[in-house]
DNA sequence: ATAATAACCTGAGGGC
DNA sequence: TGCCCTCAGGTTATTA
C-alpha cells in the first residue's frame, strides 16, 4: 500500500502523539511480518511519546526509553482516534493513551511490522543498511551513477532496492522513469551521468508532489484522519496500460518485471 | 556479490 | 450465487 509519500502523510497525521503518554498497548494479533517483541506491552507502558519520525517507509515513534518501529507493508494503516471505537476485523494493535485517545494499527495482509526497540532504532538490522533518503542531498545524480556501475539489474528494480535509495515503490518508480524518459528494463549500468541526474531529479520531484497531494489513494490508503490522497489524478503511467500516453498519445505498454506491473511508453522512453 | 524467484497474507474483481 | 484465477502500494529468504 504505502510508498514514501503515503508513509510521510501518515507521519504528519500522527505527530499529535508527541507529548502524550501511553496508558497501555493492546495486542490482538501478533502474527505480523516481524512480530512485536515479547513483553512489548510492559516495556512501553506509561512512557511519554517524544517524537514521530520517518526513515524510508518505516515510522519511528520515539518514547522515553526506547522506540517503536512501524512498517505498513502493503495494506497497513494507522488511525489516530480521539476516543474508543470498537475494533473491527484486522485491527491488530491499539496504542491507548492516557487522555483517552488511541493509535490503531490495521493491516489485513499482515505484511507490516510493529516492533519495540530499546536502543537507537536507526541501528536496528532492518534500518541499518538502508540507502539515502531520496529527498536528502546525499541522493544525487553523482551518487546514483556511482552505485549503478557494473550493475546489470533493470534500473526499475535498482531504484526500488532500499539499499540503494529508500522509499521508491512500484507506483513512483514507474512515474519517475516515465518522466525521466528512461525505459524501466534498461540495465542500471547503461545509464550515463545525464540519465542519472534526470532520474534523480524526477524521483525527487514526483515524491515531493505526491507528499503535497497527501499521497496516492488507489484502494484503501488514507491519512491518519481518514482523508484520502489525491495524487492518483496526477499519475501519468501507473495503472494506465493500454491507454494513450499523456505526452505523445502512443499506447502505453504494460508488462511484468520481477513480479511487478510495469508501464511505459516506447516512444517517450529510451 | 549479484540477480532472479518464492514466500509471507487477505481481499477484490473478473470470467464462467 | 459460487468457484477459480489473478492481482495488489513491500521486503526478506532462498536459490542459482
Amino acid at each position: 500500500m504505502p510508498e514514501l509519500p503515503e508513509v510521510e502523510t501518515t507521519r504528519r497525521g500522527i505527530v499529535a502523539l508527541i507529548g502524550r503518554r501511553v496508558k497501555r498497548l493492546l495486542l490482538r494479533e501478533r502474527r505480523l511480518r516481524w512480530p512485536p517483541g515479547r513483553g512489548i506491552e510492559k516495556r512501553i507502558q506509561h512512557q511519554c511519546i517524544k517524537n514521530v519520525e520517518r526513515r524510508g517507509k518505516y515510522l519511528l515513534i520515539r518514547l522515553d526509553r526506547g522506540s517503536l518501529i512501524i512498517h505498513l507493508g502493503m495494506s497497513g494503516r494507522l488511525h489516530l482516534l480521539p476516543g474508543y471505537v470498537p475494533p473491527r476485523k484486522h485491527d491488530h494493535i491499539d496504542l491507548e493513551l492516557d487522555d483517552g485517545g488511541m493509535l490503531r494499527y490495521t493491516d489485513p495482509r499482515r505484511f507490516g511490522a510493529f516492533i519495540w526497540v530499546d536502543g537507537d532504532p536507526l541501528l536496528h538490522p532492518l534500518l541499518v543498511g538502508l540507502g539515502p533518503e531520496p529527498l536528502d542531498a546525499g541522493f544525487s545524480g553523482a551518487y546514483l551513477y556511482r552505485v549503478s556501475r557494473n550493475r546489470k539489474a533493470p534500473i526499475k528494480a535498482f531504484i526500488m532496492d532500499s539499499h540503494m535509495v529508500v522509499g521508491v515503490g512500484n507506483i513512483y518508480a514507474n512515474e519517475a522513469l516515465f518522466r525521466a524518459g528512461i525505459l524501466p528494463s534498461r540495465a542500471a549500468a547503461s545509464l550515463d551521468p545525464a540519465d542519472c541526474r534526470r532520474l534523480v531529479k524526477e524521483i525527487r520531484q514526483v515524491l515531493r508532489k505526491a507528499i503535497r497531494a497527501g499521497g496516492t489513494t488507489l484502494r484503501d490508503f488514507s491519512a491518519a484522519d481518514g482523508v484520502p490522497g489525491y495524487f492518483a489524478q496526477t499519475l501519468l503511467v501507473y495503472g494506465r496500460g493500454g491507454e494513450p500516453c499523456r505526452k505523445c498519445s502512443a499506447t502505453l505498454v504494460e508488462s511484468r518485471q520481477g513480479q511487478r506491473t510495469t508501464v511505459f511508453c516506447t516512444r517517450c522512453q529510451h
